[in-house]
RNA sequence: GCCGAUGUAGCUCAGGGGUAGAGCGCUUCCUUGGUAAGGAAGAGGUCAUGGGUUCAAUUCCCAUCAUUGGCUCCA
């Protein structure tokens, strides 16, 4: 016999060679239905292979990861089998689980080309293969047994050859083997719905420089239902996409006259970034920084000094060359070395300390074309950059209160879904960053402090640092579920070296100061585009631009309706005035729709009375108010949010 | 940059080797109204661009540009 600890810590004895399919029928014939996998010694098994001896374990579902993992990790071998009989010879790279679903790398064989006319051909097949209710059956390979095998596959033999002897398994299930560590469910029977996805291309072990193959997405459930619920979910969050909202709404466009990434904010959408920035600079000024404004072009020279030009020279704007000889400006592509440069106009103190310049200042980066997204990804954006100057002794404390600015914008708008990544390099492939071991190592342990000092929950990334310093960013997901990142903190000894910055200490001699890149949004592009996909275009009441607007009921009112309009202005509300010659129902139809958050109907009675018949977005009548009242109870709802962030 | 898809009116999209369609929007007129679409008429397109095949190309083929799903990259 042999003890099994279950979660809750309570033991039970089962004789030897027990499976976890038998345990979860021990304790109860529902759990034995549902459950998928298998935790043995923190070692994700298949709920059938025997346990030899004493084991805490936890069985998991499908409402558990690792339920799921196995689920789609099967449904990955399924999607293999079917490629493998609609197409013989295909060649298989790796098929994992992912967050949603799963995909399968392959090159299909005899040079076949799939498209995503053939995905609902692949998916049938799936469904029928999945009817047959095969088993997965894990089978343990010695290496030359496991390469002579897939001898005709040469991913598989690539993924063997980096294993150890005596740790390969295999997996089949009807027709298919594939090389897998598992887990994977009994059989193929609970997989009762199937999407195939997309397509797409997806280098080699994810080198550039080896050969592409087709990547096939998919995702499975145990209940059709559950598949329909996520395709209308999937749409859903379509329908949130920035590049959408912003279209509808008139915020942003982009013309190809002008160019690839290039946008062009439209009145509504510059009246909503304006706003952003005000915001900020405001914060900016209680925390101590000043604004500085510099051009957007600079000197080659001023790259080479920086070390970008050797690091992006190639893929970046080429120079611009004018009519004096040998003179070679660059589009900027970073402010910092322009504020470095501010730093050493004159000679500081270790009193003056921190310095910390701030711009909002547009940059321009040649992004490879494939790269480009809405707003998420352009070729000319605007940080809110900032650069902190600062003695060693200062560094963690000026880290901190970074960290603070950035808390208090989320807070502000309401992001709670990001996540707090520290980058470092990479140990194993130091020739990459610029810097001496001994100042990354300092840097790289003050924003570990910082971070766990204001108690941020963060994952650690080694190898994601940037080439002069590691960094703390933060990033947040858009509708689609992919991750961006906003706020970013840079730690840089490196470019006070470069431009050679110093200050007088206390000890009258010279000192290096050290450098904190910062940029709360991030850009303002990529910050909008997170935010209307956050708010699906309906801002808060502090930033959407345009607060209310005011709807006559017949064409006798405009007049009055004017009259309300310039007196919320000038009560500094933003109002518009839709006096189109339509019937109320379709004016509320259409700003309702255009996401406005008041609608003030204005008709006879109202006219007599000096008042407006408010209306809330998505809430409907609200009864009515004096103009003026309605002015300051705008007013005192945008101070109260403002006012809530600073507590 | 790479692999796949897409490009038709301001927007969303249908169509298809023989001179181009819908809905919404826009303009004008009628209507003057009370909380999510009032009615009529009209304007609007070199079917992304450039080549090729053909008696004939918006449609088929090739290239380019742009958009798009991924991959790679991201100071």
């Amino acid at each position: 016999m042999i003890k099994i600890t279950l979660p809750d810590q309570s033991v039970r004895e089962y004789p030897e060679g027990i499976t976890g399919y038998e345990i979860a029928k021990d304790i109860s014939p529902r759990l034995a239905k549902e459950v998928l996998s298998i935790t043995v010694n923190d070692q994700l098994w298949d709920i059938t292979r025997p346990i030899t001896s004493d084991a805490n374990i936890n069985l998991h579902k499908w409402e558990d990861d690792e339920g799921k993992h196995a689920f789609w990790h099967s449904s990955a071998h399924l999607l293999a089998e079917a490629l493998q009989e609609l197409y013989p010879g295909t060649k298989f790279g790796i098929g994992p689980a992912i967050e949603n679903g799963f995909y399968y790398d392959v090159e299909p064989g005899n040079g076949a080309v799939i498209t995503e006319a053939d995905l609902p051909k692949i998916e049938k097949k799936m469904l029928e293969l999945a009817r047959q209710k095969n088993e997965y059956n894990r089978r343990e390979v010695p290496k030359n047994e496991a390469l002579s095998f897939f001898n005709h596959d040469p991913y598989k033999v690539e993924l063997i050859g980096e294993l150890e002897d005596g740790t390969i398994s295999f997996y089949q299930q009807g027709e298919f083997t594939d090389l897998c560590r598992g887990p994977h469910l009994p059989n193929t029977e609970p997989i009762k719905a199937i999407k195939v996805l997309s397509l797409a291309g997806a280098y080699w072990r994810g080198d550039e420089k080896r050969k592409q193959l087709t990547r096939i997405y998919g995702i499975t459930f145990p209940k059709q239902k559950m598949l329909e619920e996520y395709l209308i979910q999937l749409e859903e969050a379509q329908k949130r996409d920035h590049r959408k909202i912003g279209k509808e709404l008139d915020l942003f466009t982009f013309s190809q006259k002008v160019g690839q990434g290039l946008p062009l904010w439209m009145p509504k959408g510059a009246k909503l970034r304006e706003r952003l920035e005000t915001f900020l600079k405001k914060v900016q000024v209680k925390y101590g920084y000043e604004p500085v404004i510099t051009p957007h072009i600079g000197q080659k020279e001023l790259y080479i000094t920086s070390g970008h030009y050797a690091k992006y020279g190639a893929d970046s704007f080429q120079p611009i060359n004018t009519p004096a000889e040998g003179e070679e400006f660059l589009l900027k592509p970073m402010n910092c070395p322009h504020h470095c440069e501010i730093y050493k106009a004159r000679p500081r103190s270790y009193r003056d300390l921190p310095i910390r310049f701030a711009e909002f200042g547009t940059v321009y980066r040649y992004e490879q074309s494939g790269e480009l997204h809405g707003l998420t990804r352009v070729r000319g954006f605007t940080q809110d950059d900032a650069h902190i100057f600062c003695r060693p002794d200062q560094l963690k404390d000026e880290f901190k209160k970074v960290i603070d600015i950035i808390f208090y914008i989320f807070k502000a708008l309401d992001f709670k879904d990001y996540i707090a990544q520290i980058s470092l390099r990479d140990p194993e492939n130091t020739e990459k960053y610029i810097g001496s071991d001994e100042n990354w190592e300092k840097a790289e342990n003050a924003i570990i402090e910082a971070c766990s000092e204001r108690r941020l929950n963060t994952v650690i990334e080694k190898g994601e640092a940037a080439f002069y310093g590691p960094k703390l960013d933060f990033m947040v997901k858009d509708a689609l579920g992919r991750k961006w990142q906003l706020g970013t903190i840079q730690v840089d000894y490196n470019l006070p070296e470069r431009f050679e910055l110093e200050y007088i200490g206390q000890d009258n001699s010279a000192h290096r100061p050290i450098m904190i890149h910062r940029a709360p949004f991030g850009s303002m592009e990529r910050f909008v585009a997170v935010l209307i996909e956050h708010t699906a275009g309906k801002f808060p009441l502090w930033l959407t631009p345009e607060q209310a607007v005011v709807l006559p009921i017949s064409e006798k009112f405009n007049d009055y309706a004017k009259k309300v309009q310039k007196q919320l202005e000038n009560s500094e509300v933003r109002a518009i005035l839709d006096d189109r010659n339509e019937k109320i129902g379709r004016k509320i139809r259409d700003n309702e729709l255009k996401r406005i958050p008041y609608l003030l109907i204005v008709g006879e009675k109202e006219s007599e009375n000096g008042e407006v018949s408010v209306r809330k977005q998505g809430e409907g009548d609200q009864g009515t108010m004096k103009i003026d009242q309605f002015a300051s109870f705008i007013n005192d709802q945008v101070d109260q949010m403002l006012q809530e962030i600073d507590e």
